[in-house]
DNA sequence: CCATAGTCCTTGCAGTGTATAGTGTTTTTA
DNA sequence: TAAAAACACTATACACTGCAAGGACTATGG
């Protein structure tokens, strides 16, 4: 028998499945509405987008409405509310066939097209995930990464440790590619300065650490250097996925 | 050439090296201190464990010092600094002999120890992480790992990738552990809530996602999910490596 | 028709990081 | 040895945050 319905948490989750079904809160009687939800969330994911998830706050949105914080508010309940909105709001999955030539091929596109969706919102990253919880969007990743393995007849056993590594590397591969981003426009100045801090300051490093000195430089055409390691590591998880047979 | 030696970084640098070779800034003029760096971290530390590290501040941190928040500064510079300082702190290495019976015995043992040092203190994994960068403890980890690889000989061109993928699966699945164990305490009543709030307002939530539904509940001997999810993702990794040959 | 539940807006509070200025102490330099 | 510079500490102040509380207004349901 459901516990009393809480009923911030439902109005949570029918802001979130507006889209699919769900009317926001309910019968609305007060002022008219002058924002809109979707216009809000967009707003935000605005200001993500160019300065960072820390630049959002409820008065940072309401500005642009030319509106005091609280306006906010009727619209989302909480700011982790509001985030969780955006996260799922700036997560909508675009259209792909899925490649019929292979599991790595079908794994890569999918995690392609999640890298991409990460490129263009950087800030996705610093949000939590988990595979229960979300929004109707982040649901649709989840279920067509599990189709594919289901396609491609991966045994039941290796599919959340599956699941789990593949979205973890683009998250990370997606974080890492997006502070190169913001190093570039940025200056990357002090990021170098501190490694040349750090060389100076420990003159024995290179024999201390000499596995982390032999790798090939960072530096080194870091620009696609992310995304040659989520190829990389979507091909290695699609070899042991292949041979761990049905 | 180097670039004037911007000070706030080499002190930076220095504080983080501070056991490894380098003292702290230097030639100090003014009155003895009376706090130390070490235990300020300390009890920023056990603040994170205990309360989050949103309740680490200047002020929680001099407060059990009986002083006010700014006698932090002379110690950590800033508050990012004093969290990148909290971070390496508290990812000191532990000992332990590398398996010689397989890669991925040794990989596994390495994956565990980091995973059990960040369920230790679930905060690391809301910290950056990259490979170029951080302090000596992080540092260490990276270094052992890449001699496992080497130990092995996993090809060159496999390690970065493999680097990314069990980093990003041991902080992932650290995450998810910490978050239940979090619920344990607090509840776990709010999540299973949002799942039946959902389930309750798309009536049709099982057609539209049969995959995910079909997946085996999280709820059944969720404790001990994240630790075998972690070892079934490095074994499917091992695989890989192993199968890629030299 | 009126009570109610809602939006909109202002005010205010507790909390944050840290700039600044002042005071006293120690070490370095002249 | 005296002066000066560099530091630790303290208190105050500023700009910022999320949000509780309450007032004014408005559309709706009983």
């Amino acid at each position: 028998m459901a516990v009393e319905p809480n009923r911030d948490v439902e109005a949570h989750v029918r802001r979130l499945w507006r889209h699919r079904g769900t009317t926001v809160p309910t019968p609305r009687r007060g002022p008219r509405q002058q924002l809109d939800l979707d216009e809000i969330l967009r707003t935000g994911i605005a200001i993500a987008d160019a300065e960072g998830l820390a630049a959002v706050s409820t008065r940072s949105i309401a500005a642009r409405f030319d509106k005091s914080s609280m306006v906010i508010y009727p619209y989302v309940g909480t700011k982790e509310n509001l985030l969780a909105l955006m996260q799922d709001h700036a997560s909508a999955m675009p259209s792909w066939d899925d490649p019929v030539t292979s599991l790595a091929d079908a794994l890569h596109a999918w995690a392609e097209a999640l890298f991409e969706v990460y490129l263009s919102h950087p800030w996705l990253t610093e949000r939590p995930w988990s595979q229960a919880s979300q929004g109707p969007n982040e649901q649709d990743w989840l279920e067509r990464l599990l189709r594919v393995l289901d396609t491609w007849a991966v045994p039941p056993s290796a599919r959340p440790p599956a699941v789990t590594m593949l979205y973890a590397t683009v998250r990370a591969t997606a974080g890492t590619a997006a502070a190169y981003e913001r190093m570039n426009q940025q200056g990357m100045a002090e990021w170098r300065e501190r490694a040349e801090a750090t060389m100076a300051l420990i003159p024995d490093f290179r024999q201390r650490y000499p596995m982390t000195t032999g790798l090939e430089p960072v530096t080194a055409r870091w620009k696609d250097a992310p995304r040659a390691g989520l190829a990389g590591a979507v091909h290695l998880l699609a070899v042991a996925l292949s041979s761990a047979g049905p």
